[in-house]
RNA sequence: UGGGGUGUGGUCCAACGGCAGGACACUUGACUCUGGAUCAAGUUAUUGGGGUUCGAAUCCCUGCACCCCAGCCA
């Protein structure tokens, strides 16, 4: 049938293949045009951009149609999860703005019926209970290009498999002893149906259902019965999981039940990161990172400690789009996309990294002048606010050089520069240490005239710096964060070298004593503006325990100054 | 050397037999009290070879490259 236009919701996203097939289901009146997914995470760890983008593709595309997702923890290996992965991932899946209402699940709620189908499938002569130990197992599933051998329990009468199959569940056996397959073929070119694992005996306790049950089942039983049983229509997951999909039809089909239809995308790659559970953990056990928030992480928690906002986070996860190839995104595209929502949204303070002092020798000595700055030029509603301004300011290092190179619009001996919302003001002599030559402060003179950053006479100044009040300045620390990777992609670097090789040891730096206007004083743990000209930045929820402010800087400005300057090419 | 997938600018995604387009990045210019933002312009692509067709990224044949699968992990 044909896609009726009027059918499908009108949107000016891309039509990606998987809206497709939604679309063509509907047109077909597919479920009755119901669309039902859900988002399945085993809480064996946190959550990180990667399944960002699956939990916006799933609870995306039930908004958009007008169904539902769920949340629902597979939970059916307790050796490997714990209670604190499953309050983690739910704080994040709520933070990144999504709602499942009352259809929160967990795979663990279905082991009774689980069971009840495996029987079934026992009674049908399609499933038996092996002795074989793992290593016989792995031996005779035979190798990509060689068929598998059968199991000599393979024939086991059905009373008997029952029967086994019962006191496997009753605890009678050890860890091993025994395992329910299903009987599909040892010659099947696909290893995934050479009579695969259905339950294994594993006397754990896991985090919900705690000791009652000692057999656990496998991934390709459990997961095709979750959907059925919660009325998936669409079950997407990632590209790895396409050979399993004979096998979950198999499964839905034998049983003859209700049968959702799997739909495999690729997963986020991301350049300068590492993705994997297993390489995040390996950061965090290696302490070479704070935690699973370490802002460096690209863990939700470690995002959302770093600043990002989850309009960006969702905004980028339509971005990337969707597809079958696997693909490589630049962390840039993020960086944008954080950008992009930052710049309308937080409001701009004046805040000194590297503070480098200035007297203004003309200006009186006990004078403080509260002058009127601009809160967000991108938001009128923001409003306006009054800084301090008196004889003794901090400017940034970086902008002041005695002998400026060529297109250079910042102080300088004997140069003009405005003073953002203060005044203009000239450089006319240079503090240096003794010892060691270095500049320690700067002797300017300001011009009246120019108060506010205008003039009368209306001359052009090239150059506005930021500044902070020295008597008004509150200390800060300032955390600045580079990539954790020296390299865009460790996998294909030519050496054979782990990822851990590629960390950079410096990519947390730590700034003290810098310099920030004083509205900052009292900015609660969250709290996120721009430091002008520097970047954006959010209050640590370390700033309580400090006692001063602590501020991670989530995302530079973009500069094209820097850019143009050859020294600095090398960062970059 | 079995099976399952995938090949479009530097990167990601479109185009579903009819002018290869968008985003990011990059370059240039304009504007600017943030070297930010904004605006304008521009550079760069269909895996090779054959075939079908008036016309192919798209259909067919045949190579090549890359990814996944031999857990009692998910």
């Amino acid at each position: 049938m044909k896609i009726e236009e009027n059918k499908v919701p009108k949107t000016d996203k891309v039509i990606h293949f998987i809206r497709q097939i939604i679309n063509q289901d509907i047109a077909d009146n597919k479920n009755e045009g119901r669309v039902i997914t859900r988002f399945p995470p085993e809480p064996n760890g946190f959550l990180h951009i990667g399944h960002a983008k699956s939990i916006c593709l799933n609870f995306g595309l039930a908004q958009e149609y007008g169904g539902r997702c769920h949340l629902r923890f597979d939970d059916t290996n307790p050796v490997k999860e714990e209670q604190k992965y499953i309050d983690g991932i739910i704080e994040d899946v709520r933070w990144l703005g999504f709602d499942w209402g009352e259809h929160l699940y967990y795979a663990s709620d279905y082991f009774e019926k689980m069971y009840k189908w495996a029987e079934i499938l026992i009674q049908k002569g399609l499933a038996f209970v092996d002795s074989a130990n793992a290593d016989q197992i792995r031996e005779w599933r035979g190798t990509l290009t060689q068929p598998g051998k059968e199991s000599p329990d393979r024939n086991r009468p059905f009373g008997e498999n029952l029967d086994l199959f019962r006191r496997m569940r009753a605890g009678e056996f050890e860890d091993g002893a025994y395992v329910l397959r299903a009987k599909i073929d040892m010659a099947h070119p696909n290893m995934n149906m050479r009579d695969p694992v259905m339950y294994r005996i594993l006397k754990a306790a896991h985090p919900r259902t705690g000791e009652d049950w000692c057999i656990y089942p496998m991934y390709d039983w459990a997961h095709g019965l979750e959907d059925s049983i919660e009325g998936i229509t669409h079950s997407i997951c990632t590209l790895e999981f396409e050979d399993h999909r004979p096998l979950y039809d198999w499964f839905l089909d034998q049983l003859g039940i209700y049968h959702p239809q799997q739909i495999e995308f690729a997963r986020l790659n991301l350049n300068y990161t590492v993705m994997s559970k297993r390489k995040l953990l390996q950061l965090v056990q290696n302490r070479i990172v704070d935690g699973w928030d370490d802002p460096r992480m690209p863990t939700i928690s470690g995002l959302r400690r770093r600043g990002y906002t989850p309009e960006a986070i969702r905004d980028f996860a339509e971005r990337i789009g969707v597809a079958k190839r696997e693909s490589m995104v630049d962390i840039g595209l993020l960086e944008h996309c954080l950008r992009e929502d930052l710049n309308k949204r937080a409001p701009r303070v004046m805040g000194v990294l590297k503070p480098l002092k200035i007297t203004i020798t003309n200006y009186p000595e006990d004078q403080v002048e509260w002058l009127e700055a601009v809160n967000n030029p991108e938001d009128e509603s923001a409003g306006v606010r009054k800084v301090p301004f008196s004889r003794e300011i901090y400017i940034e290092q970086d902008d002041f050089m005695e002998i400026p190179p060529k297109g250079y619009h910042r102080l300088s001996l004997g140069s003009e520069v405005r003073l953002r919302y203060a005044y203009y003001i000239t450089c006319n002599q240079v503090v240096k240490d003794k010892n060691t030559g270095e500049i320690c402060e700067l002797l300017c003179t300001f011009d009246p005239e120019s108060r506010g950053g205008y003039t009368a006479d209306g001359r052009k100044v090239k150059g506005t710096i930021h500044w902070v009040s020295v008597p008004h300045a509150v200390d800060a620390e300032i955390r600045l964060y580079s990539s954790l990777l020296i390299v865009a992609d460790p996998d294909a670097e030519k050496e054979e070298r782990e990822f851990i090789d590629y960390i950079d040891p410096d990519s947390l730096q730590i700034l003290n004593h810098c310099k920030l206007e004083p509205s900052l004083k009292d900015a609660p743990a969250g709290y996120f503006c721009q430091f002008e000209r520097k970047g954006y930045f959010c209050v640590d929820r370390d700033s309580v325990r400090c006692g001063y402010p602590v501020f991670n800087r989530t995302v530079e400005l973009r500069d094209s100054w820097a850019k143009m300057q050859p020294s600095n090419n090398a960062v970059l």
